[in-house]
DNA sequence: TGTACATCAGTGAACGCGCGTTCACTGATGTAC
DNA sequence: TGTACATCAGTGAACGCGCGTTCACTGATGTAC
């Protein structure tokens, strides 16, 4: 907001422009899935030519990248506001789940079937450690009263790559590595549609597998 | 292989042609994903025109939908098997990890980010149901010494529809619930090279998190 | 304030591609008498 | 065993489509004097 008087009117207009095709682009991930994407369909939705486009983006490539970044991004902001804020696991949970309900393409956007050929930047992965930073940062607060088991040597000295070089403590890595997998686990089958037709409420379910989490004897 | 001689040799032919079809659309799907598979492609590698193909499916979608039926019916003969010789929980579970390893792209076919569009016809979904049942057989036969939770008051009643309309002790019912999401939540995101450059070995996470679900205090 | 110039958003035509799918047809394989 | 017919695998041409991307160009917006 500070900087918006420092942008001179055509460089407002060209961010605009950039937000709408995004959100266009979002539209229809939603729709029919990441690999429907096509510049030419969002170029029709709003009005102009295909080649137009390319003032903005330079491919198909490039837009999808940028938004795998900005999915990144989006959650990473989501996780570091929650953590900041309550710093309890559960309101990491919480807010994870939240965000992947919001927008369950843009959640397999991250965590889904990834495509056989493509390799994130370096960025991207750079925002991933970011986020289970966040995550090892909230588990570390948490009491440490697991019994050691024999995983833990395993993990001995890991991990110190996301927290900033900092050594973590293996019980709150592995709980970090729980919370993540058994989450994901729970939120892409619910979202997949997998729980349909079991009569099974998928929030109790998550709420289930993060008391066992973040319960005092969890484990 | 009682019916071979039944069958004539044009049937035998169609047979053999159908399942070559079938064979290069899984190279195709493990090398650009079940999105990018083209009938045109597949007849150019089988050295004939794309028209032949429709002799043997009836077009792109029919295709499709065997390829998500038998993977489906592998992994639902995988583990009767595991689940008849064994009858062990474990067994299960690595029977489930060396079918995911073994082509990951079908298990995500199964398992994976669904198409917005795409909904499975009710043969599928029942071979669905048949996997749930033998974990749930497996499960049955664990010794039920687990504390009750909030979550068993849910869960009565409910799951009759996979197994045969036999009722399920919610504690079971529970456990096959954590094991289906704990362990795809690890095998999906190694499968996905989430853990790629963090120095882990799935295999151990993967155990670690098999331990605590057959452990004697499991959850 | 007005003029000359530069910047740049957007257009329309075009290229080449591959896709799924249909259709009329050829030619080989199997069947019936 | 031989002939007449039916079945059916596979071909080649064609249709219509949408895709990403390039290119030369128009016209509006901003900038410098």
């Amino acid at each position: 907001m500070a900087d918006r008087d420092t942008k001179s009117p055509r460089e407002r207009y060209r961010a605009q422009v950039r937000t709408e095709i995004k959100q266009r682009a979002w539209e229809q991930i939603a729709t029919a899935g990441a690999s429907a994407l096509s510049l030419n369909a969002i170029a029709k939705q709003m009005g102009m030519s295909g080649p137009a486009l390319y003032r903005y983006f330079g491919g198909r490539d490039e837009l999808i990248t940028e938004l795998v970044r900005d999915a990144y991004r989006s959650l990473a902001d989501t996780f570091r506001a929650a953590g900041e804020a309550g710093a309890d696991v559960t309101a990491l949970a919480h807010a994870l789940r939240g965000w992947a309900l919001s927008d369950p393409q843009r959640y397999f956007l991250v965590y889904g079937t990834p495509v056989p050929g493509y390799h994130a930047p370096d960025d991207i992965t750079a925002i991933a450690s970011e986020i289970m930073a966040t995550l090892l940062d909230a588990c570390a607060r948490l009491p440490s009263d697991l019994p050691a088991t024999a995983f833990d040597a395993h993990l001995e000295g890991r991990g110190a790559d996301w927290a900033d070089g900092r050594s973590v403590p293996p019980a709150a890595l592995r709980r970090a590595l729980s919370f993540w997998t058994r989450l994901h686990g729970v939120l892409s089958l619910e979202l997949a549609g997998h729980f349909t037709g079991m009569g099974l409420d998928p929030a109790l379910l998550f709420a289930a597998e993060l008391d066992a989490l973040a319960g005092p004897s969890a484990d």
